[in-house]
RNA sequence: CGGGGCGUGGCGCAGCCUGGAUUAGCGCGCCAGCAUGGGGGGCUGGAGAUCGCGGGUUCGAAUCCCGCCGCCCCGACCA
């Protein structure tokens, strides 16, 4: 491609709406422009790179024994009503009435119709497993789409499918998928970690995400450096803190007033103490009976671990008579101490706490000097805090971290609920009538993009892996009024495009500083200049974008190196062996 | 949904509070020309705007008032 010819309106300044680096960098570049929130125009350079994106991911879908299909966005309202997702979903869907008044939606995922297609052309357990994906654009109306394409109304997502006779099937796929992703994100040169997921109430199922680090990323997880753990924050375990020390103190338990402080915030800045220091209780409702829940002030509640905890259904906080009747103090006021006829699960690092601060069970009163075990002797003693910083991991017992992450891929064990839910079933070899037992697993192609650009991208601009970068390496002749140097970046654009390499000729008539400004500013991996050096020597400079290096390449050796580099710099972007 | 902010040539901004002389200004980009040719450089001359939309106040509105629309940020929500 000659850059003549080419769209691609690079920009100086910074739009006044870009915040974070992918954005900034990707409008800047002239890859994307925005037509509304949420919503963007993938301009020739973006579109490259999504091209060679959904390329890799076809080609390990493909590879993985996954067949390619394409499933309408467009889809009558009541597909969703009669799964419950329209609720599910709620106002995330956008739903649209047409001409004949019928209510429709744009598809935020496809469970629903791959699910039918399949129970209606499916039958027997002789055809399966069967594992489909598509790649295509879903719709959701986030509440408020932000950072640029890495979070977005409209998006491309690779969407898979997989369909079995029972577990074992299940599980054999989900592990090819997890192995194919895992090349997919390498192949793309992001550095990423698999964290455990979330899987919800259902029992047995096995959900993973495939996380990239950075400070914009709207997930949480936790990582143990020592043993390799990690998990999203909601999931993650926590071991058991290092065990107490000798009790220091035997403090006096007494109660004090606190009139209008019911919150630790509050409460702790009107006695002096530390979250730290101060034993939350919080009444909830599980499975409609009430229990009381002790977290430590600075740590939050995790609803699902306590459901899991109490081998609940459902778990939610009790509300306001609840918490009265079960305390006889209005909400912001229980403690555990004294707290009889209801049951308690404690915290394990509640009762690290040596000299703590809890509500009296009255209102506008707290007890301090409160000593676990002393004073208080709680049913249950349960992970159940969302895991923070510096927690202990839960196999290693050494402190996680806690990041933030793009979420750019999940694998998900579904189990029967949707082909239960949908009434697909299949003969088994007995002939009998049986669910299929799914698996369904997506990626999100744009965020590909920009979380490789968020996680390489330097002050100059953009640094691309090699394999999606929009250009592979661009020629940059110095002086367009100079009839060698214009001869010698043809030759060398030629024998470029002889090797195979994807090369883009900067054949604009402007001065030096703005082709290499853009060229930085895009990120090609690899720069050939053609400039005095040349006219001297004879000789090519072949520059890399990534560190910076330079060397002088003959012109008749200037496709072999060129090549040899590029595979190099892909081994360089290879993350850590896991 | 709550809070904050913004809409002025393609982009970044000024002007608005204290209506009128600014012909709506500046920088970047764009077009033509000259010189230049190793990091967004210089000179000359141009093109390009119904000041988000609608209504109102006024002799007069980019500027004041009302309504609407769009966009951004923080938070809540969601996966």
């Amino acid at each position: 491609m000659r850059w003549s010819r080419s769209l691609i309106p690079t920009l100086k300044e910074t739009p006044a709406e870009a915040e974070n680096k992918s954005h900034v960098l990707m409008l800047r570049a002239g890859m994307i422009r925005k037509l509304g929130s949420g919503t963007y125009s993938y301009l020739p350079l973006g579109q490259r790179t999504l091209n060679k994106i959904t390329a890799i991911v076809r080609e390990e879908m493909d590879a993985a024994g996954a067949l390619e299909v394409l499933m309408p966005a467009l889809w009558p309202a009541e597909i969703m009503a009669r799964s419950g997702r329209l609720e599910v979903f709620g106002d995330d869907l956008i739903r649209f009435t047409d001409r004949h008044g019928r209510q429709g939606v744009l598809a935020p995922t496809h469970e629903e119709v791959i699910t039918a297609l399949v129970r209606d052309n499916v039958a027997s357990y002789r055809q399966l497993p069967l594992n489909l994906y598509q790649i295509q654009t879903k719709f959701r109306d986030e509440v408020r789409p932000r950072f640029g394409v890495l979070r977005t109304r409209e998006f491309i997502m690779k969407d898979a499918y997989s369909f079995h006779a029972d577990q074992e099937s299940l599980e054999e796929t989900y592990r090819d998928m997890h192995d194919a992703y895992c090349r997919i994100f390498e192949r793309c040169g992001l550095d990423y970690v698999v964290v455990e997921a979330e899987s919800g109430a259902m029992g047995g199922a096995r959900s993973e995400e495939f996380m990239v680090s950075s400070s914009v990323g709207d997930d949480l997880y936790l990582e143990c450096a020592a043993c390799g753990y990690a998990a999203n924050a909601e999931r993650a375990e926590v071991g058991a803190p290092p065990s107490a020390a000798e009790r220091k103190a035997d403090p006096q338990l007494r109660e004090v007033p606190t009139p209008g402080a019911s919150t630790v915030a509050q409460v702790g800045g009107m006695l002096g103490v530390a979250p730290e220091q101060i034993i939350k209780t919080l009444i909830y409702r599980a499975d409609g009976r009430p229990v009381a829940a002790l977290v430590r002030g600075d740590h939050e509640l995790n609803e699902a671990k306590l459901a899991r905890a109490l081998g609940a259904k459902s778990v939610e906080a009790a509300d306001a008579e609840t918490v009265e009747s079960a305390t006889g103090a209005p909400v912001g006021f229980a403690g555990p101490v004294g707290l009889e006829g209801i049951e308690m699960v404690a915290d394990p690092a509640v009762l690290r706490i040596e000299n703590g601060v809890t509500g009296a069970n009255r209102a506008e009163a707290h007890l301090v000097g409160v000593v676990p075990g002393r004073d208080f002797q709680p049913g249950r003693i349960e992970d159940i805090h969302t895991a923070s910083d510096g927690d202990p991991c839960p196999r290693c017992g050494e402190a996680m971290k806690l990041s933030h992450g793009i979420e750019v891929g999940h694998v998900f064990q579904l189990g029967t609920k949707y082909s239960k839910l949908l009434n697909a079933t299949f003969l088994d070899a007995s002939g009998r009538e049986r669910p299929y037992v799914m698996g369904c697993y997506g990626i999100g192609v744009n965020r590909i993009a920009a979380a490789a650009v968020e996680q390489l991208a330097d002050e100059r601009g953009i640094v691309w892996p090699p394999a999606i970068a929009p250009y592979e390496v661009v020629v940059v002749p110095l002086d367009m009024s100079d009839e060698k140097i214009v001869a010698a970046a043809e030759e060398a654009y030629e024998a470029l495009r002889q090797v195979g390499a994807d090369v883009i000729l900067d054949d604009r008539r402007d001065r030096p500083g703005v082709k290499f400004k853009d060229a930085d500013l895009i990120g090609f991996p690899l720069r050939v200049v053609v400039g005095k050096g040349y006219l001297k020597s004879g000789e090519l400079e072949l520059q890399v974008r990534r560190d910076g290096s330079q060397s002088d390449v003959p012109p008749g050796e200037l496709g072999g190196r060129v090549r040899a580099m590029l595979e190099q710099l892909v081994r360089l972007l290879d993350p850590p062996e896991v």
